[in-house]
DNA sequence: GCGGACGGCGAGAGCGCTCTCATGTGACCC
DNA sequence: GGGTCACATGAGAGCGCTCTCGCCGTCCGC
């Protein structure tokens, strides 16, 4: 096992196919300019000795690593309480494999870590880099976009706009949040209130704003800040029924800080969507359905994001050089998903 | 920005320390047999110039990537709907990172990435492979072993028996599941069920087993096989109580179960745990401490798995050549998590 | 004070590949 | 039928690094 057999280079299927290297060279990218008999020869010699190209040679003179990097910032924070990132991961898998990209994936946590990503791209091991930061003051993505490996963005950066050139896919959380409360309000609903994600991330800050572009008109502001968690919904939730017990209404950030809400008002012995009529974000499912009642909410395609990115980036580095590119985020739409809760 | 400045190799370094490249080489891995003046000069002068050495050029000599690929199977199954792999990600990744090795994840679906993968791993592209195969009869494990590329593997692989150098990390479900039903069979229950997960996992057949091995003595058996999901729970609790509605006790697979489990119950107006006691398996947090009632559940710290994984792995690596590797499983204790729901 | 051992350093080969460029071969045109 | 061109193929350089080897200087032992 530990007998390892030397594995064959193109030298040994160049003479086995009676050709010279740089013919199989060709065969094995593509074929082109080679003629048919030769092609075949070739491909013979090549499965006959179960030749696979060696990658580090093929870099080392393309410059090609056919990989990315996807960074995670902090994952303690939120990656691992929700199917989040592993849908968005899903999604730029699939994409990466169809274009025969690897993904090589670096999760970070605290500021020790970013000297070791930022190392990492400069070392020029990835072609680009997929970069996942939820924080407005994180310093990473400032340092990777130092590094000068092209980069997407997964969720608009907080400090976006001043840097047009940054790249980057979003929801759309502030169309989604407007959708969500209008639907409340078209309910007949008159206290609305909003219990946001933490502010410091766009996400959050984004879809407040939603909110506020729809009750600012009608209804009194109610906003309580959470953190995108069950047990942070709940707190948010109690506080903001002995600040406003008369609350008709709630939307949540997220569908995890609206379950919260559901167990408080169920505690309370508040009907829903009787009483409190009560909508999320996200849809994720095992979330969403699960619920008692099962949660009105917005959707968002979280794997379809993630393939976008991949996409965005691979075009990116096969346009290398034309520059040109222009930039900018690409926003997608969001649906909203009827449910019991509202 | 698409100016990417040409990056300094070691020969330029050589230059500028006014030294051999052999001599920088040497300094750059250690600085052994260097002496001190020199590794100082050397060290400001590859600084200065923010050399980085080059990965493929390196690797193209010692066939050493310091990669590990991460292999998980059939990500729809399940992956994504707990955060079971994020979990055991996290700990690889921070072992691996620790070890300056990177990680490169390959996400599988169905059959035609089977080859992808073997391919891959073929390909020399990475010192190791740690995989996660949840089925008995996946072919993926023994594509890769026949890779030859040395391989730990994420739970008991179903096949293990017969391949005495297999090297897997799992966590004692048996032992776990024996405990939790000794715990309810030492509240007075004698009607104790299980609702098992897919019996093709060799998690859930052995969590069945330690199930078996308790109550098989005293009570008889009620087994239910179900699919690790909440969905799941709900219909095999359904159908438990129509078959057997007496039964006070229920040792479900995973939490995820379990809340299935619990919502069934609230539903037919059963206590718990006065009239049926519940325990899940897993202690996964989000799930666990958010049920109605809490739940009473068999922790496993799934980090520190992947965190052996790697480290395993690891080891075998620096120990290449040595064989004489006893090759075998590592278990890892689990422990019963008392809260309200038995 | 001289021979040998030893340790620091440089020279150079070569890892496996791609790619340019030269060369060879056949088709095609007048 | 000879010249031309297009295109298929081969020869060879070189990507950036490691590592062996040999040289040379130093230090020790006798």
């Amino acid at each position: 096992m530990s007998e390892t057999a030397p594995r064959p280079t193109l030298e040994a299927v160049a003479a086995r196919a009676g050709v010279s290297r740089a013919t199989v060279s060709r065969v094995v990218n593509g074929g082109d300019g080679v003629r048919e008999p030769l092609v075949e020869r070739v491909r013979q010699a090549v499965d006959e000795l179960g030749y696979v190209p060696n990658q580090a040679a093929r870099s080392l003179v393309t410059r090609r690593h056919d990989a990315v990097a996807v960074i995670i910032a902090e994952p303690e924070t939120r990656v691992f309480a929700d199917p989040f990132f592993a849908l968005q991961l899903r999604g730029i898998s699939k994409e990466l494999t169809a274009h025969d990209n690897q993904l090589v994936l670096l999760l970070t946590e605290g500021r020790d870590d970013h000297a070791r990503v930022a190392r990492y791209l400069a070392g020029g091991h990835v072609d680009g880099a997929l970069v996942f930061s939820l924080h407005l003051d994180d310093p990473l993505p400032g340092l990777i976009q130092g590094a000068g490996v092209p980069t997407v963005f997964g969720g608009r950066p907080g400090w976006s706009d001043g840097t047009p050139d940054v790249v980057y896919v979003d929801s759309d959380n502030r169309g989604g949040a407007r959708e969500a409360v209008r639907l409340l309000a078209g309910l007949g609903r008159t206290r609305i209130a909003h219990i946001s994600g933490p502010l410091d991330q766009t996400s959050a800050a984004d879809r407040l704003d939603g909110y506020r572009q729809v009750v600012g008109d009608t209804g009194p502001l109610l906003v309580v800040e959470s953190d995108f968690t069950p047990g942070g919904g709940e707190r948010a939730m109690r506080e903001l029924l002995d600040r406003c017990p008369d609350v008709d209404a709630v939307f949540a950030a997220n569908d995890l800080t609206a379950s919260g809400v559901l167990r408080v008002l169920r505690e309370r012995g508040r009907r829903v969507p009787e009483d409190v009529a009560v909508v999320g974000f996200d849809d994720m499912l095992p979330v969403a359905e699960q619920t008692d009642p099962p949660l009105t909410t917005v959707r968002q395609d979280i794997e379809e994001m993630g393939r976008i990115m991949a996409r965005l980036l691979l075009r990116r580095l096969d346009r290398r050089g034309d520059d040109g590119e222009p930039g900018g985020g690409v926003v997608l739409p969001t649906t909203l998903v009827r449910r019991a809760s509202a």
